[in-house]
DNA sequence: AAAAAAC
């Protein structure tokens, strides 16, 4: 078998590697760091956590070894789709780059241009970029990509999903021709298909195996979930997920929560926190620093519970989850693979339980016809029907269903005394959950009652009925640009223009046609006055 | 329908 000393790598890579304590490359390494090592273009097809950075940042550093940086000309260009994978390259960077001299910046965006400028002005051998940034960095001037030599595209089929291509297509005619690319993705969509045939010359193409088709260590399961109101969906999924963590008992150590909303990531880490559970939230909205924080938190233990939108359910690099929780079945199917791929890694067993309500029971389908097979059923762990006596009144109160935004953006550092540190703390809690629910089951059930219904057939695909085409909508700018005048008290605006604009909307009003409230047709003395 | 990424 290869072993990492027969590839043609720098002696202080190998040293590093060694460091590390790797031997032996994993598929997509021993692919493709050979034909990187000869300049060639690479096409590698394979998912995260099958060792896909290593596969190129070990051969760029070898390529890089000779030859030094100049100033505002990065030598070579890693792009990345989120924030959180470009910094986990440069980790990698750091890693394998230790014993050499190469430099490199990180440019993302949520951080500050001045240090990431002063990098690129001292001149970088690595420049590890989120696409937004770097343009930004560009258009200011800052940089050059001219001297670019090797440039990679990580997760490309993500970037498709983002919207980035156009960019990623910008960014390849800012670099020379005569480049070596090496470009990763999970899947060959026809447009991803396009941009390799126009941008990799004759590219050494590697495909390994998906890494985790839902592999066989991880034990799946999903709770069928319908509120007993509507008005109690929120709080009563939360309470069922809280049950479906606990009855995972010991053998959870650590967990990531996905949710499909930024806004059920909020609500269901602050619920899980108020009751005593050691959980953060992760998603796009919240501060650069504090998504780095959480996660830096999650990866050395101390975080125990990751609540993530999607921005982690792909490429991240988190060791050792043993808990895959989907508080929703994802929309596109395929991220149900990248989120339970979260846990079970290298061979390690793992568990993906989730919860499906009636709602999403089409995504389900999706799902199961994806991964092809039916995901076993699982039992509410306790099998108690929701409480009826819980008021929502209560419950609003304390369960806050619109989480605050500007309240979890600005969080006090003292939130880490407050904060309970484990679950014992919840069970002495004193109104944890007030409910007058006969609580007669103290053991939680066993859990993965599989019953293994007949696969969903394929059904022919979302028939496009051609909606009815509403009244044809006035646009809505004539109506709102008067009122912004009288309503926001504008000075500016005040005065005899002002009014006379006034006078003239009491005959065209435009914008609401028949619908147009009397009040609004008033001015704003009239309104005062009625 | 939503998430991510640029100020």
């Amino acid at each position: 078998m290869t072993q990492f000393n027969d590839l043609n790598l720098d002696p202080k890579v190998l040293k590093a590697i060694a460091e590390a304590g790797y031997e032996t490359p994993t598929p997509i390494q021993a692919g493709a760091i050979p034909p990187a090592l000869e300049g060639r273009d690479v096409l590698g097809i394979a998912q995260t956590g099958t060792g896909k950075t290593a596969s190129f940042t070990l051969p760029m550093i070898t390529l890089l070894g000779r030859g030094r940086a100049r100033a505002r000309m990065p030598r070579s260009l890693v792009l990345c789709p989120t924030r959180e994978l470009a910094a986990q390259v440069a980790e990698n960077f750091d890693t394998y780059a230790k014993h050499t001299k190469l430099t490199k910046a990180l440019l993302i965006g949520g951080v500050s241009f001045k240090e990431q400028d002063a990098l690129i002005d001292k001149g970088v051998d690595v420049l590890i970029a989120t696409p937004g940034r770097l343009l930004d960095h560009f258009e200011r001037g800052k940089l050059l990509l001219t001297g670019v030599q090797i440039m990679v595209v990580d997760e490309a089929d993500r970037m498709l999903d983002m919207g980035f291509i156009p960019d990623i297509e910008r960014i390849f005619g800012l670099t020379p021709f005569t480049r070596q690319t090496l470009f990763f993705s999970a899947t060959m969509a026809p447009e991803i298909e396009r941009i390799t045939n126009t941008f990799l010359s004759n590219p050494e193409k590697i495909e390994v195996a998906r890494a985790a088709t839902t592999g066989e260590n991880i034990k799946q399961g999903v709770v069928m979930f319908r509120a007993s109101r509507k008005d109690r969906e929120g709080s009563e999924k939360r309470a069922l997920l809280r049950r479906l963590i606990d009855a995972e008992g010991e053998s959870c150590t650590n967990a990531i929560i996905f949710c499909n909303r930024k806004m059920d990531v909020d609500a269901v880490a602050k619920s899980l926190k108020k009751h005593g559970y050691n959980a953060e939230p992760i998603h796009g909205d919240l501060d650069q620093s504090q998504r780095t924080r959480t996660l830096d938190g999650f990866r050395a233990g101390e975080v125990k519970i990751l609540v993530a939108s999607d921005v982690a359910a792909r490429g991240l690099d988190v060791p050792a989850v043993s808990h895959v929780f989907n508080f929703d079945v994802p929309s596109h199917a395929e991220d149900y693979v990248h989120r339970i791929g979260r846990t079970g890694r290298a061979g390690r067993k793992g568990s993906a339980i989730m919860i499906c309500n009636p709602r999403d029971e089409k995504n389900l389908e999706d799902v199961e016809r994806l991964v092809q097979n039916t995901i076993p059923r699982l039992e509410d762990p306790k099998g108690a029907k929701p409480a009826p006596a819980e008021a929502p009144v209560a419950e609003a109160a304390n369960e806050e269903e619109r989480p605050r935004r500007t309240r979890s953006r600005t969080r006090s550092r003292s939130r880490d005394e407050a904060r309970p540190e484990d679950k014992s703390a919840a069970a002495a809690e004193p109104k944890a959950e007030a409910k007058p629910a006969p609580k007669a089951e103290t053991k939680p059930q066993p859990k993965a009652e599989t019953k293994p219904e007949p696969k969903a057939e394929a059904k022919p695909e979302a028939k496009t009925e051609p909606k009815p085409e509403a009244e044809p909508k006035p646009a809505a700018e004539p109506a709102s640009e008067p009122k912004r005048g009288e309503a926001r008290g504008n000075d500016r605006n005040r005065g005899g223009r002002d009014r006379r604009r006034n006078e003239a909307r009491d005959e065209d009003v435009v914008g609401m046609g028949e619908d147009t409230p009397a009040f609004i047709a008033k001015s704003f003395e009239e309104r005062r006055a009625s």
